[in-house]
DNA sequence: GATGACATGTAATTCGTTACATGATTCC
DNA sequence: GGAATCATGTAACGAATTACATGTCATC
């Protein structure tokens, strides 16, 4: 999936320039692209190319010109086909899984205090998440369609780390369980066969 | 996060081949590189050079020579740092949430059947998974904290899909509902003001 | 006077993928 | 004879990130 689409999305709703394409795309975590000046300028001369936007120039006389990019009909064509187009599965990189996945090499102790490090950090990253759907929802009062299937995406992205912290906190209650018994014991004596 | 990480790690169980390494990679679904040989050898050479693996070569006549790679005590202690390190969030790189976005420029009746094409998607990557994960568990009989992990980490990524497609089948299941009573129309017609 | 927002762009680098290239062996 | 597996590597390309580079304007 091209970085372009999402672009020709917002263009959908208002014409917009680079800079202000740039910051949408830097504070919502669903758009997944890191939103730099390369990628979204160079997207917009390719959209331009391509006849999918047309651009206004706002010629100052000492300040750089202000590049206001509109789509046009075409544009509108592309994005529609694009949304219907068939859609990719989610790709998760889940580096902590890969983590874990070694994780027999750490006492029950350092497993633990890995897996309490990793749930505070997606405490936080949710309440970062509500804090901007709020921000978000607030400023931004949508009706229809649209704001329905808002509500639906950011549901799904919240109930993503809920599910991660769930997942986490049934790991360490397990682990705690198992410890207790006996039955996971400190395999770092187990496992130190160098060689 | 690096792919040498995850290649030490396989290493930290059994010498292995670039070749073996490569398959290892290829069907794990939660080691989310693709394994290509140019990442594998690549990286291979420099955790040689690194001084984390030894290479043993076996010559033959004519074919290439066989090299083996072999974990040693410096690798291990790389591998143990890295599996104690300070967790990353997940990467969820959701293309079809960003699709969904403006998911409102197409009709109820086009918008379900992008859903329906999801959804089965969705269905079909978790019979792969299963069967993935069973062929797995009967030719992989490891036991102890490995063995936990293993399937607490397996369980993850099954709960991602499940959680997915609950989700999809939930939003579905309102659109249907609400198309009855007329809540959200056909939202072609009002969004087809052009520019 | 400094910081930060506004605004545009380029350069360097890293990362990852696909495809290219070679050649033996084994199974159908 | 052809396909698949084993086994190694390189080349070309594309995508993405960070950093570089410049300059205005408003605010503290």
């Amino acid at each position: 999936m091209s970085i372009k689409f999402a672009i020709l999305g917002f263009l959908s709703r208002a014409p917009a320039t680079g800079y202000e394409l740039k910051k949408q795309f830097a504070d919502d975590p669903v758009l997944y692209w890191s939103g730099n000046n390369n990628q979204i300028y160079r997207a917009l001369l390719e959209l331009h190319r391509d006849g999918l936007v047309t651009q206004d120039v706002e010629l100052h006389e000492d300040s750089p010109p202000r590049k206001v990019y509109s789509i046009n009909p075409a544009g509108r064509d592309a994005l529609r086909d694009w949304v219907r187009s068939t859609p990719e599965l989610p790709q998760l990189r889940h580096g902590f899984l890969v983590q874990l996945t070694w994780g027999d090499v750490l006492t029950a102790d350092e497993l633990d205090a890995l897996l309490a490090e990793y749930a505070e950090e997606v405490r936080v990253e949710q309440l970062m998440l509500r804090e901007w759907d709020e921000r978000n929802a607030a400023r931004n009062h949508r009706t229809g369609p649209g704001a329905w299937l808002n509500a639906r995406i950011r549901e799904r992205w919240q109930a993503f780390y809920a599910q991660e912290e769930a997942w986490v906190q049934s790991l360490r209650d397990e682990l705690k369980t198992a410890a207790a018994g006996g039955e996971y014991p400190a395999s770092k004596e187990e496992n130190d066969g160098r060689g």
